[in-house]
DNA sequence: ATATCGTGATAGTTTTTGCCTATCAGTCGG
DNA sequence: CCGACTGATAGGCAAAAACTATCACGATAT
């Protein structure tokens, strides 16, 4: 005695409107593909479970009730949002109508996404991103527990959950203030930066450990008094003379404009990169698409951010 | 192939929207009380039908694909309009919160249901009435082919199909003006009336046949030159000194609140009526509440208009 | 008056659907 | 590596929904 929640069925709605549209059973009956009497039983239980009269038999034609006049509409409301439910399921069957989660590093999509979303938009006009910008650990996890449907990601750690498609590599550029010593070189040799102070982000992004992963390498040393929060105070700190950079070379080619302001060149012999990814859940449902969406993602870049990224005619592999 | 308009049940989108819910199909099934396995099959029967995954199902943990998110607040409106449908057909099964389309004369309903609606609309508080005005004629026709659910009228015809309920015996008051030479008296002798000109409404009001018969009856010739279009006109017409004429005792008991306009008097020894009635179709679904509707009207109508009608303390009677 | 046609309701039967129990096959954490 | 968890599957039964055939009644035309 709770709520007697017995809900009629979407069958005896269509009936019920069905009836009252027509006002007649048999030409009802007939307009829905079946029988008079399979009608007129579910009208009556449809009427029995609501405990009230929706038509009033005549022997000669049938009449709305008031209280069915009243749960007409409210009848065809349901048919409505069911009919919306039909008809956004069909549109999202192939995968290209379907708004996607996808989870991009902060030190990327900025520089990546507004080359890549425009143009995908105009193959797929129904295909959506609701992007979020997360550090590349929180994406994982995020990715694993369902938060995205897709990330984008420096890391390509083996996990027996997840297809990884490498999509491009992008280089890393050295930079330093026009006035610095070194400025000028196109390629710069590894031992004229030992001692350089080297700027970075702030410890949770991967850039950060990349960055330290170098300096370890080539014996510069990371200044860690004053670690960026984003690539642009960054550039700004070098611009200002407090060290050098690396920074990544999507964001030079989105960003420096103004070339008098920083001397960009790249390690001699060193080639210092990153490896950019999509990846998605192997028992995702769209995974078929995915791996259409990764090459889409290759062959964009490789048409509009050539000059600034490498893209290997790799195809999808599993890991 | 026309258009597969294969509803989904309403029980499968509730399911859909219960695992949705808690991503988990043995919690879902237990808060809905059904079995797990009955929970998998009617989701996959759904996916299936609809032809994409709503959820992608890890050995440890569901998830809602981007379909499934997409479509479940479509599902939930379903079942949104679902449940209003419910409650408003609760609300329905007694009658008394319905609106039922009630039909009167044009010279009954602006003088009688300001009395009685809003008496009633005190004891239901969700009672309504859409109220139309036509001539009785079309009110019986109207009544038959289910534009109304009641009407009120004066003719009682006998009809296999309606149920007629007495309300109230109304008077006709002779109205003329002030200076005419039988003002004055309470009661007039039909005789002097005899060669006055009468005023009535126009030919399809029910009053007009009415006026006739009782013109025919003590001798008075009807002015057809002018036959007015309401009361009010007629009203006028009396002031104005083109005649005398029959008012409705609801009539002058409404409007005439300055006497001194008007002598309104009766026929000595001939009461002149007019009888109304609720009808109801037979076939009613609601004619046991229409039924004590009637007698509610009955009371009202005693309580607050004993000055101007009487009321027989008649019961239902079918005809 | 009476036969005919049209209405929805009913009876009896078959098919389909929904739900159950029991069990399987993977995955994850200790 | 084991036990506990996940959802999927198989088989069976009962309820729901469909059908055909027929009925009862009212309206209408003969």
């Amino acid at each position: 005695m709770t709520s007697d929640n017995k809900f009629p069925s979407i069958n005896q709605l269509k009936y019920f409107v069905a009836v009252a549209k027509s006002l007649s059973f048999r030409r009802a009956a007939q307009a829905l593909g079946i029988s008079q009497p399979t009608l007129t039983t579910q009208v009556q239980s449809l009427e029995k479970t609501m405990n009230l009269s929706l038509f009033e038999r005549n022997r000669s034609g049938t009449l709305l009730t008031p209280q069915g006049n009243t749960l007409l509409p409210l009848a065809q409301e349901v048919l409505r949002a069911g009919q919306r439910f039909n008809d956004t399921a069909r549109e999202l069957i192939d995968g290209t109508s379907t708004t996607y989660r996808l989870g991009v590093p902060p030190t990327l999509g900025p520089y990546l996404l507004p080359f890549v979303l425009p143009e995908l938009h105009r193959r797929f006009s129904q295909l959506k991103f609701y992007v979020r910008e997360e550090f590349p650990q929180q994406l994982e996890e995020g990715l694993l527990n369902g938060q995205y449907d897709l990330i984008i990601s420096p890391s390509n750690h083996e996990s027996a959950q997840f297809i990884v498609s490498e999509l491009f590599t992008e280089p890393l550029k050295l930079v330093m203030p026009k006035d610095h010593a070194l400025a000028g070189q196109e390629f710069v040799k590894p031992t004229d930066v030992q001692g350089e102070k080297v700027l970075t982000l702030e410890g949770h992004h991967h850039f950060h450990h990349q960055v330290q992963t170098i300096c370890a390498q080539i014996g510069a040393q990371m200044y860690r008094d004053y670690e960026g929060t984003s690539l642009d105070t960054l550039r700004q700190m070098v611009v200002m003379g407090v060290g050098i950079s690396f920074l990544p070379g999507l964001y030079v080619h989105s960003e420096l404009h103004r070339p008098n302001e920083l001397h960009v060149c790249e390690l001699q012999n060193i080639p210092i990169t990153r490896v950019q990814h999509l990846i998605w859940r192997n028992t995702a449902p769209g995974r078929v698409f995915f791996r259409e969406l990764a090459q889409f993602f290759r062959e964009i870049v490789a048409e509009k951010l050539a000059s600034a990224v490498h893209v290997k005619n790799t195809t999808t592999r599993k890991i």
